[in-house]
DNA sequence: CAATACTTTTGAACGATTCTAAAATAAAAA
DNA sequence: TTTTTATTTTAGAATCGTTCAAAAGTATTG
């Protein structure tokens, strides 16, 4: 288990500038860890903890996020869409209900029978969404 | 093999009133069969068949026969979502490139290790999206 | 045919997200 | 430091896919 990462040494080795809205926001994502996370409800949780930024800088800094790595982005329906503090390959329960995600470790889940791909294609990820309700 | 049902019957086989704009939708989707639509593809189609429809009766259509389980909503990423007129259980590639989906029939994949569900909880159905590139 | 129920249409409204371009801030250079 | 340059943030407008509202049209029932 390596020592957790300060929102200083994320930003660093994503090769982002450590501003002061990226830094709370990596605080508030990587530090008080909340999993599943919209940005409307990111967006909320800096207004509520007095953390002034706004609506676009969430959705930037969420895709900057996404796109080094730190996030992963997960869609379940045209209305839900989630970032994903776990970027470790997993599944997930959807709870149609409630709208909530649970993780599915990967390890626990085994697929097999994946046919071949088209001649020079490669697996980018693999996605399974269990829908419970 | 069952023999193909013709769009009247499979309106009225679902309970929907055979309009003329149905009729029309449900040939394209069904008789001339093409897999992964989009509201906007179905909408052009009918126009250059010279099918006079509104685009807010090809989005009300394809709601309707999705709830009816003629059709299945599949939605891949927040710029992508499909309408698939395989309504059997299977999963997809979906080529990032080119955003196509192409069909993984459910017997050739084999899941097993799917964790319990919460009391009361039950699947509703299992989504595996192979992403490739 | 008249009455009722449902469907379609247009255009406005919507919600989530992205864009724009001006103001602010960080980093690098002097 | 201070200045310069590069990057980031911001507010508000714009966009996109989709849904809504209410009036007009069409199918079904009696």
């Amino acid at each position: 288990m390596l020592p957790p990462k300060s929102p200083l040494q994320i930003l660093r080795s994503a090769d982002l500038r450590p501003t002061r809205q990226r830094l709370s926001l990596a605080k508030m994502l990587f530090v008080e860890c909340d999993q599943h996370v919209t940005a409307d409800w990111l967006y909320n949780k800096a207004l509520s903890n007095g953390v002034s930024v706004s609506l676009a800088t969430v959705y930037n800094t969420l895709n900057q996020f996404t796109k080094k790595g730190l996030l992963r982005h997960i869609i379940v329906d045209s209305n839900s869409s989630y970032f994903d503090t776990n970027t470790n390959h997993h599944h997930h329960f959807f709870f149609e209900g409630t709208g909530q995600l649970k993780d599915i470790p990967s390890d626990v889940i085994k697929i097999h029978g994946i046919p071949l791909l088209p001649d020079g294609a490669t697996i980018d990820r693999i996605d399974i969404i269990i829908r419970v309700r």
